[in-house]
DNA sequence: CCAAACACGTA
DNA sequence: CGTACGTGTTTGGA
């Protein structure tokens, strides 16, 4: 749930007042223009950022009445007195002036008034109506980037002003304005007077800034005194004030905003009119603000009124005998069930302890499966593995394994509503029922029925555990339905259907299976690792001459900077970086024994804990049980918990004997393991349809020596491993959005290199670029990037206003599409091998899924046959133009089967 | 007791 | 100033 700044004050009406130029000006200079025009060439930064702004704080403040102020270009009465005001100001470049009937279409077709009055400013206009809105009772919000604004502030005018950017506003109330200025509002003027505005080209007293200005004002009272008694004052600062005084007086005159100014329409009237949904889709369509109107259409029916209903259900009360004949009535029809399931799970097992049934319109029925008689449970059991009843559940994967613990299946799924909310907002973390039921039906997770306050006569509050579980199916049935509309719209109504949902019994299955391991091998390997971290410790306690906690990260910076003084490192919030690069530099330059001993020692105890972490893991019979996350990772991916098994070291000899405690199971032969070899540059060269590198993957030698070759014009022979290395890491580097800086980094070469090593490589692999570029600029248009199976990941700060944010997201946008779509094929390979398993009928199972290796159990004598099934069904999951290939490896232990 | 910060393992 | 994750440890405030 979003939340608000401040809760809006529902007894008063609340004006909102707008300066259109000063906030569309503010825009325009803090959205790089580059990033924003149609495809016509017509910029339209201002017009996104003020609109941004406008609905930002049409959102957070929710204004009953409402007015967008405007400059005319006409003089105005302040040039009266003063010719020179807002002389030497640079003419608005011509980018900006296109904007500003943009922003009245925009305005307009939101039915929102605006204002403006020949012969005065904007802030002229505001201030009138602020003035005239306190008179009738009102309470005002003045949005501005104009500072004359602050002495308009009182109990009932607050201003907000951008502090950075677009999308962060400050709130100035009476107290704010006096902590920022030292100053009442009342007296800001004055302040203002003394300091000057250069924009407007009002100097102020040369020497004197706000500091002592307002220094002044609190001693004298207020500026009249001040010029009453600007003899007291002493020192170089009282000289200047009295050399300049009639600059300051003139100031005062000329930044005195007008309250009366003649306007058609008085603060009531200013309402905002209901406005056309389809003028603003045309509008919005052509300035191509795609983000915004799905943000505007959200904070409007955010603004509507939220439905504070829960859910009624009729909670029938069975007879012993009496399940099958319920099923058949109420739960047989094409309409999807609501299914609730209690209990625990986790580590491939779980346990049921309740669970509810509600029938798509009618009643719902909670059972305990302890207390069912044999037929009810044979019924439920039918029903339950019946693919051709449609159900609904949320988060489908621990109930399975629950339910499969008590040798039961569970079929029938078409809609999981944790996964499909998964698939419609990828990058939240957390799908929690009552979260998605306020979002998406407007209600409240609660029972409402007649009878539900009622106490049980045991007073166990068993009754009311029963009527939330119920409330819990029925609300997912409804939740189902509402959130296939809302997949159909986003285009993932097959990725739901197809891929995800059946994965999870896939999932489950891996999980129940388990991978098994050694524990004489684990133990030993604890014991030698205990051994070298003890050792090595000792060594470094030895080469400081004190004792010092190895694991503790500020302890080593106070060793290695402040006592032994070697030189800092890279800056971290909290001082400087002892990470395993930098130390490695470090021991490069300096030499010193400790920072040897250090690096050691972080792997040797990395490693240990690693061991040790697994050694409890194991279940009875030797297997260890990781759980699956299907709905983290929001390129798409799986992640692996408790234990995780996708980051089992393999890059050093030493983490890979931990391989070697991963071993087959009793009752099958050998493990197997299936790896893509570069997913995601066949999928980088699919999307980019480069020929130079579709070319270098038909070539099918080693394709880093092929690219490389290709960039340096040598022949592939004359490739050595230095030059091999460093299109290596281009190749990879691409994919996440690697800069000059960050290449010249990895491979210590300078700035000026990495940049001509790029270039040369986009002179053989121009697609690839262009590739590069139209993605973020499709995804910036879209608000979101998408993978070849349609997988979303939204990424509204590409139109970020900071820098860094914005930077972030369009390194995001040029990997998800890639990441997200090695990650579609591996669940389709997954899904299909899965499959065809069954269909042969083989013994051998899946076990683990790597990110683009999958582990399997090969059962005896199928090996060959395994391998081919294998092959076929991960080769075929998906047609790239670069296709994919496969290798393949086997042995006792998971690291015999590395290949 | 919990969260933040840091460091580091994988693809 | 290269993406996506999860875990272990220390540390400091509640």
């Amino acid at each position: 749930m979003a939340t608000q700044a401040s809760t809006p004050d529902k007894q008063h009406d609340r004006l909102l007042l707008l300066d259109g130029h000063s906030l569309a000006y503010r825009a325009f200079f803090a959205l790089p223009v580059e990033n924003f025009n149609t495809t016509d060439g017509q910029p339209t930064n201002a017009v996104y950022g003020f609109t941004s702004m406008l609905i930002n704080v049409l959102r957070d403040e929710q204004p009953t009445h409402i007015a967008v102020a405007f400059d005319r270009s006409e003089p105005t009465f302040r040039h009266e007195q003063y010719v020179e005001y807002k002389a030497g100001r640079q003419k608005t470049p011509d980018e900006f002036r296109s904007q500003v009937s943009l922003i009245f279409e925009v305005l307009d077709a939101l039915r929102i008034p605006r204002l403006s009055v020949a012969g005065y400013e904007a802030d002229d206009i505001i201030a009138t109506l602020a003035t005239q809105a306190t008179a009738a009772g009102m309470r005002t919000l003045v949005v501005t980037g104009d500072r004359d604004a602050f002495q308009l502030v009182d109990e009932n005018v607050t201003v907000l002003y951008p502090v950075r950017g677009v999308s962060e506003l400050t709130r100035y109330d009476p107290a704010a304005v006096e902590q920022r200025y030292g100053v009442p509002p009342e007296r800001y003027r004055e302040l203002a007077a003394l300091v000057g505005e250069s924009s407007d080209n009002l100097p102020g007293v040369p020497g004197v800034g706000p500091k002592t200005a307002a220094k002044w004002l609190t001693k004298y009272g207020d500026l009249d005194t001040l010029v009453a008694r600007v003899d007291e004052i002493k020192g170089k600062a009282g000289d200047s004030l009295r050399e300049h005084l009639g600059q300051v007086l003139r100031n005062q005159q000329i930044n005195k905003l007008d309250c009366e100014v003649g306007l058609e329409l008085t603060p009531p009237q200013l309402t905002m009119g209901r406005w056309d949904r389809d003028e603003i889709h045309t509008l919005f369509d052509s300035l191509q603000f795609r983000v915004l109107r799905e943000r505007l259409y959200a904070t409007l029916s955010a603004v509507e009124p939220e439905a504070d209903e829960g859910f009624e259900v009729e909670l029938t009360e069975l007879a012993p005998g009496a399940l099958g004949s319920w099923l058949a009535e109420h739960a047989s029809g094409a309409d999807r069930t609501g299914l609730a399931v209690s209990g625990s799970w986790g580590r491939g097992t779980g346990e049921v302890t309740a669970l509810a049934l509600a029938s798509p319109k009618g009643p719902a029925v909670h059972l305990d499966p302890a207390e069912l008689i044999e037929d009810d449970e044979r019924a439920l059991a039918a029903w339950l593995a019946d693919a051709s009843r449609p159900k609904a559940i949320h988060d489908a994967k621990g109930p399975m394994l629950a339910l499969a613990a008590r040798g039961l299946s569970l079929a029938g799924v078409t809609s999981d509503t944790a996964l499909a909310a998964y698939l419609a907002l990828p990058g939240q973390r957390t799908f929690d029922l009552a979260d998605l039921v306020l979002r998406y039906l407007h209600r409240e997770l609660r029972d409402e029925s007649d009878d539900s306050g009622q106490l049980t006569l045991d007073g166990s509050g068993e009754a009311e555990a029963a009527r939330d579980l119920a409330v819990r199916a029925r609300a997912v049935a409804e939740l189902a339905d509402a959130l296939d509309r809302d997949l159909e719209r986003r285009g993932a109504t097959r990725l739901l259907r197809e891929v995800e949902l059946p994965l999870v019994g896939v999932l489950a299955e891996m999980e129940r299976a388990g991978i098994a391991v050694d524990a004489g091998h684990l133990a030993a390997l604890s014991s030698s690792l205990g051994g070298q971290v003890k050792e090595v410790e000792q060594l470094a306690h030895t080469a400081v001459g004190h004792e010092f906690n190895l694991g503790s990260p500020k302890q080593v910076q106070q060793v290695l900077f402040d006592e032994l003084n070697l030189p800092k490192t890279k800056r971290t919030k909290t001082g400087y970086t002892t990470d395993s690069e930098a130390l490695t530099n470090l021991l490069a330059k300096e030499g010193h024994p400790v920072l040897e001993h250090i690096l050691r020692w972080r792997e040797v105890a990395k490693l240990k804990s690693i061991v040790d972490s697994l050694i409890p893991m194991a279940d009875d019979a030797g297997r260890i049980h990781t759980t699956f996350n299907q709905m983290i990772a929001a390129t798409g991916r799986l992640s692996s918990t408790d234990p995780n098994l996708q980051n089992i070291p393999i890059r050093t000899a030493e983490g890979r004997q931990i391989r070697e405690a991963f071993v087959v199971g009793e009752g099958y032969e050998c493990l197997l393991t299936a790896d893509y070899s570069q997913i995601e540059l066949r999928i980088m060269a699919h999307l980019s349809e480069d020929e130079a590198l579709l070319e270098a993957f038909r070539q099918r030698a080693d394709f880093h020596t092929i690219t490389a070759s290709r960039v340096f014009g040598l022949p592939p022979e004359e490739i050595d491993s230095e030059l091999r290395a460093r299109i290596k890491a281009m190749n990879y580097g691409l994919a996440y959005g690697l800069s000059a800086y960050g290449l010249s980094q990895q491979l210590r070469i300078s700035a000026d290199e990495a940049r001509e090593l790029m270039e040369e490589y986009f002179q053989q692999f121009g697609g690839v670029r262009e590739y590069l570029r139209e993605v973020v600029a499709r995804a910036r248009h879209d608000g979101y990037t998408e993978t070849i199976l349609g997988r979303r990941r939204y990424l509204p700060d590409l139109t970020s206003d900071n820098r860094q944010r914005r930077e972030m997201a369009e390194r995001m946008a040029l990997n998800a599409p890639i990441q997200g779509s090695a990650a579609d094929i591996i669940k389709v390979a997954s899904l299909n091998v899965d499959r065809a398993l069954r269909e042969h009928g083989l013994r051998s199972r899946m076990l683990l899924q790597v990110h683009d290796e999958l582990v399997f159990e090969v059962a005896a004598g199928e090996l060959d046959r395994l391998q081919e099934l294998i092959r076929e069904q991960m080769v075929g999951a998906y047609d790239l133009r670069a296709p994919l290939d496969v290798s393949m490896g086997t042995g006792r232990t998971w690291q015999d089967a590395a290949h």
